[in-house]
RNA sequence: CAGGAAGUAGCUUAAUUUGGUAGAGCACUUGGUUCGGGACCAAGAGGUUGCAGGUUCAAAUCCUGUCUUCCUGACCA
């Protein structure tokens, strides 16, 4: 077999940054625009993306949530009512000044996030227990003023999901938090076959007028966390900044309980960055726009029609590249583009009464008989599908590492790429120094437990803790 | 936002040092021959050199500004 390298794509292991915008590039998922960090997703990007939605959404519904559409422009005084929230948005804000040649009363931003119209609106509809819960999703794009942006990881037109909901107990609006947080994991698992570290995040990282944030992290192949999703549980803060209120049972007023939790096309990075390689991109069959490219060599029509008549009865996503271009070429464009199989069939075939279908994840050939085809390639999309999330599992765990104290916390940072677990005594300045020294962030949490030794100062220890490098 | 690099056809680039007709490869179009790992022949089309000013008889080339992209950080989903 002839050398297999991508002319095209930088090696990952050369240049993993240069590799990655090589795969937005060259496998057709995005292009850049005229305004900095304003992505343009193209249809085999948006094709992605609109699976990913699908997934997401049914299981949105069948959890009990129904979706809205809020405005896009935000008042500066409503956005002022929840003091953390501003600050931690002010800086990133991209604000409305004029409408036409008119400068505006009072200017407007643009969401950086909804929580503050949520709000707003959750203040004039909730009056009674009996309004509550409220669980309400949104599907919008979102403005934040990136200062560095990338396609996927961080651009300032965020398209994503937002779910913001209100309960009338504690309780009930944690279960919500943790639900969610759950629904995020068994689709990043299961569908985008990404492993998924979840936990809460610590006071410092949480998000801005949350009361607890939890997060899911994925570790990408250069071993730097990309953190893939949140699911906040807010307490009463924005309720009670904003006045929402409603009477219980006994007829008396009580403040209500509030989440919310977003995922955004970051999980398109996430996804380019586990199971891509050196030919492209690779992507699990669950979210496949198309799950099996058909090449034809020479003259093959009417066996293609049998195998395209069922892989169209089956409800399996095909292309048949008909072009006159060489098989070679066509094979090469199959793997960047990522699709779980290929099928190639041609007069050798035919003559032993076989196709070939080749994994793109092992890259493996195999021979069936036609009348096997179909259900070989139910059996290999499963398998595939399992496989990369073990294969990127297996990956993900070879990289974590332990550290006891501050020398090995230190040595591994700089030598080894990957997640640190290590003790933490719940103090900001440790946090703050791990990340001076070493540019690492708390992860998530991984328990509260009293044993141990902070990997910092040294003190007692009342966390452990992932830390890692973060994109 | 700080530091660095770069913008010439869809992509990679030559001509920039020393100002003087923007040239090629790939991709694209048409016709033909091919076809099991990025095929070949022939013909064709594609550029106000990122944008805006300035210097000059003359600017891709020199100067100023600006926008965009990439890399390394800081910030963030």
């Amino acid at each position: 077999m002839k050398d297999k390298t991508n002319k095209m794509i930088t090696s990952r292991d050369v240049n993993f940054a240069e590799w990655y915008t090589d795969i937005c590039r060259v496998a057709d998922l995005v292009d850049y625009s005229s305004v900095k960090g304003s992505m343009i997703i193209r249809p085999y990007g948006y094709a992605i993306w609109e699976n990913i939605v699908a997934v997401l959404d049914k299981k949105f519904k069948e959890t009990g949530h129904v979706n809205v559409q809020m405005p896009m422009f935000i008042p500066e005084s409503l956005f002022n009512l929840e003091k953390e929230h501003v600050e931690g948005f002010a800086p990133e804000v991209a604000w409305v000044t004029h409408g036409g040649s008119e400068e505006l009363a009072e200017r407007m931003l643009v969401r950086p996030t909804s929580e503050v119209l949520f709000c707003d609106h959750y203040k004039k509809i909730i009056k009674s227990y009996r309004d509550l819960p409220i669980l309400y999703n949104q599907w919008c794009t979102i403005v934040r003023w990136e200062k560095e942006t990338r396609p996927f990881l961080r651009s300032r037109e965020i398209l994503w999901q937002e779910g913001h909901t209100m309960h009338a107990t504690r309780e009930e609006a944690i279960e919500e938090t943790l639900r969610m947080l759950n629904v995020y994991r068994d689709v990043q698992e299961n569908y985008l076959a990404l492993p998924v570290i979840t936990g809460k995040k610590t006071e410092k990282e949480k998000f801005a007028g949350a009361e607890a944030t939890y997060t899911l992290e994925a570790m990408m192949y250069d071993g730097i966390a990309l953190q893939n999703g949140t699911s906040h549980y807010f307490g009463q803060g924005f309720a009670k900044a904003f006045g929402i209120q409603f009477l219980n049972k006994e007829n008396k007023l009580e403040t209500p309980y509030q989440t919310s939790w977003g995922v955004t096309t970051r999980m398109i990075g996430a996804i380019i960055m586990t199971h891509g390689d050196d030919l492209g991109l690779v992507l699990p069959p669950m979210i496949a726009p198309i799950k099996v490219a058909i090449i034809p060599i020479g003259d093959v029509n009417e066996i293609l029609n049998q195998i395209t008549e069922l892989l169209k009865k089956e409800g399996i996503t095909f292309v048949v590249d008909n072009s006159d271009k060489s098989p070679g070429f066509k094979f090469a464009e199959a793997e960047v583009k990522g699709y779980p199989l290929r099928l190639e069939v041609g007069k050798r075939d035919l003559e032993a009464g076989c196709v070939v279908l080749v994994r793109r994840d092992t890259l493996e050939k195999i021979s069936v008989p036609i009348d096997e085809v179909i259900s070989k390639i139910k059996e290999l999309l499963i398998n595939i599908q399992s496989n990369l999330y073990n294969r990127a599992k297996m990956r993900r765990d070879s990289m974590i590492y332990h550290a006891n104290n501050y020398e090995e916390f230190l040595e591994i940072a700089k030598n080894k790429p990957g997640f640190i677990i290590g003790k933490w005594c719940g103090d900001v300045n440790c946090e703050n120094k791990i990340k001076e020294d070493t540019t690492f962030k708390s992860r998530c949490i991984i328990d509260e437990e009293n044993n141990g030794k902070c990997v910092c100062c040294g003190k007692e220890a009342h966390y452990n803790l992932y830390w890692g490098k973060q994109y």
